[in-house]
RNA sequence: CGCGGGAUGGAGCAGUCUGGUAGCUCGUCGGGCUCAUAACCCGAAGGUCGUUGGUUCAAAUCCUUCUCCCGCAACCA
């Protein structure tokens, strides 16, 4: 029986098509799951799209469309976008799938029948004009942030889930899981900012617009955002209605999200479960941001390029290479089509690409790219075979602790290891000697046994070119069990031809 | 005094918990090699570790002052 493992992104807004911002959370998630998958686990990889809300509503209306008719293009192009980018969710879920819209009604009427939903006021500041509420700290000087008009002070009918209610139980639960919250950072923001003032109970239905799923027992009021979201999370297992997959993959082990709504996922969700008496998920991990050239992508401003553009012009995994590599765990990172070039050119071309290349293509000349190992071993090849059989650990340590740059790093190590084992066993000098001859296809072999098992590792993160590599070798041993042994590469393999596997960018 | 994070060669970062020769990748310069994608390998230059004061035999690291940057602050991946 294999242990499961549930991970999921965000569930994104589809108020614009998706900017590089997504594809990073998702292309980290991507990976993890790959890795996850790799290694022996039943993979749960979930994302999806919010779609319900205001902003929707105001957005289709602005383009003459209906909601639905707005988000379905944008769902149709994400799908598209994550499939340009290899990523192999298991589930893409959408809060206007009939499915969910009904199990978000059962968990609604669930909660408000035993007591956590109530009806209360909703007292806010309100400006007419724009048709949105905002509280006391985003308004400017009185005035509307948006529209700069004044706000007034209305209250209305609203629900509210009882939040104050599971104060002390949430706190317990930090406490007895100090990985519940990573990096460490954000829990105590979370502590300091939110749980020790004291949490409000928080307002779950709106009247103000329509584009959602209508509280059924009152249906002037629609379920805003935090149930209907949230709950996406067990909605596809089937929760309420359906025990099966949520007794299978239920709770979540990792919820990727982005650090601005660490808040909902470390809080408002844990609460929500509490109060609907569900485990609680294993950890959240709030990533940093992807910055364009310094500064915030933004939706509103537009400022960015579809991401398939870079793929189109770098490839699939140069895009995915680049947003693992570029960005330590939990902090920012920038992203530019500069540093995009350069960290391809340099890790990519240069390193992995034209170790493969030159290894194949010696194999090729020296032996008509047929592979033997006559194990003439010199000290210089213990150290190489060490650091390769060592790395599956590293990469394993490093990925359970989310640190997916290190993971990374450590494998291009070893490549360049190899490219410094190739200069000082110098194969073009041995094949000049017909007496070094089996000392020559050693090394080669060592080379090509090296590249397999980092080709493997690489998978997770780089897959196309993982199996590039893997079919140029030709080789069947490609599971996570082959490279716990060196010599598991099979003899007389005839190699394909070499082929490049990322061509230098040129810039000028 | 709202909370939190950060400041380390030209760029991006590690090192700070547990004080002891300041490290990595990229870039620059010089050399080597010729299997390979102008690639690969070796070497060098380049840092008073944001600022002030203190503790100590010894501080990037511990304590303190100030400055600057960033995030959060109840719908931004």
């Amino acid at each position: 029986m294999k242990e499961k493992f549930y991970i999921t992104t965000p569930i994104y807004y589809p108020s614009a098509n998706f900017h590089i911002g997504h594809c990073y959370t998702t292309i980290i998630a991507d990976s993890i799951a790959r890795y996850k998958r790799l290694t022996g686990y039943d993979v749960f990889y979930q994302t999806g799209t919010d779609e319900h809300g205001e902003k929707i509503e105001k957005k289709a209306r602005e383009a003459g469309v209906s909601p639905q008719e707005y988000v379905d293009k944008i769902i149709e192009n994400a799908k598209d976008l994550w499939k340009s980018l290899n990523i192999s969710y298991d589930y893409f879920i959408r809060t206007t799938d009939s499915d969910h819209v009904r199990r978000v009604s059962k968990i609604f009427n669930k909660l408000y029948n035993q007591g956590d939903i109530y009806k209360g006021t909703y007292e806010g500041l309100y400006c007419i004009p724009c048709e949105s509420f905002w509280t006391e700290s985003q308004v400017i000087n009185g005035k509307c942030p948006d529209c700069g008009r004044e706000v007034k002070k209305v209250s209305e009918e609203a629900y509210f889930f009882r939040l104050s209610k599971y104060q002390e139980r949430l706190v317990k639960y930090y406490e007895e899981h100090p990985d519940f919250i990573l990096p460490i950072s954000r829990k105590n923001e979370m502590l300091n900012n939110f749980i020790n003032p004291g949490l409000e109970d928080l307002c779950v239905s709106r009247t103000s617009f329509k584009w959602g799923i209508p509280v059924e027992f009152d249906p002037d009021h629609v379920i805003y955002v935090w149930i209907d979201a949230l709950s996406n999370y067990i909605t596809s297992l089937g929760y309420p209605e359906n025990d099966e997959l949520m007794n299978k993959y239920w709770p979540a082990d990792l919820h990727l999200v982005g650090k601005e709504i660490v808040r909902f996922h470390t809080i408002i969700w844990p609460c929500m479960l509490m109060a609907l008496n569900l485990p609680l998920p294993k950890q959240v991990f709030g990533h940093g941001w992807l910055k364009l050239d310094g500064g915030k992508i933004s939706k509103s401003l537009g400022n960015y390029k579809d991401p398939r553009e870079y793929i189109n012009a770098y490839g699939v995994d140069a895009v995915r290479y680049y947003a693992l590599r570029e960005v330590p765990f939990g902090s920012d990172g920038n992203f530019s089509e500069e540093a995009l070039i350069s960290r391809t050119n340099t890790d990519l071309a240069n390193t992995l690409g034209n170790l493969v290349t030159r290894t194949i293509s010696m194999s090729h000349k020296y032996f008509s790219g047929i592979v033997t190992n006559p194990k003439i071993t010199e000290d210089l090849d213990k150290n190489l075979i060490k650091n390769v059989l060592a790395l599956k650990d590293i990469v394993e340590e490093k990925m359970n602790s989310l640190k997916v740059n290190e993971a990374i790093e450590e494998i291009m190590e070893v490549l360049r290891s190899c490219n410094k084992y190739i200069d000082e066993t110098t194969p073009w000098t041995l094949a000049k000697d017909d007496t070094k001859k089996d000392r020559l296809a050693t090394i080669l072999y060592n080379l090509l046994e090296s590249i397999r098992i980092c080709a493997i590792l690489l998978s997770p993160f780089i897959p196309d070119t993982s199996k590039k590599i893997l079919a140029s070798l030709n080789t069947k041993e490609t599971n996570y069990e082959s490279i716990n042994e060196f010599n598991t590469l099979e003899e007389n393999l005839k190699l394909n031809e070499p082929t490049i596997l990322f061509k230098r960018i040129e810039t000028k």
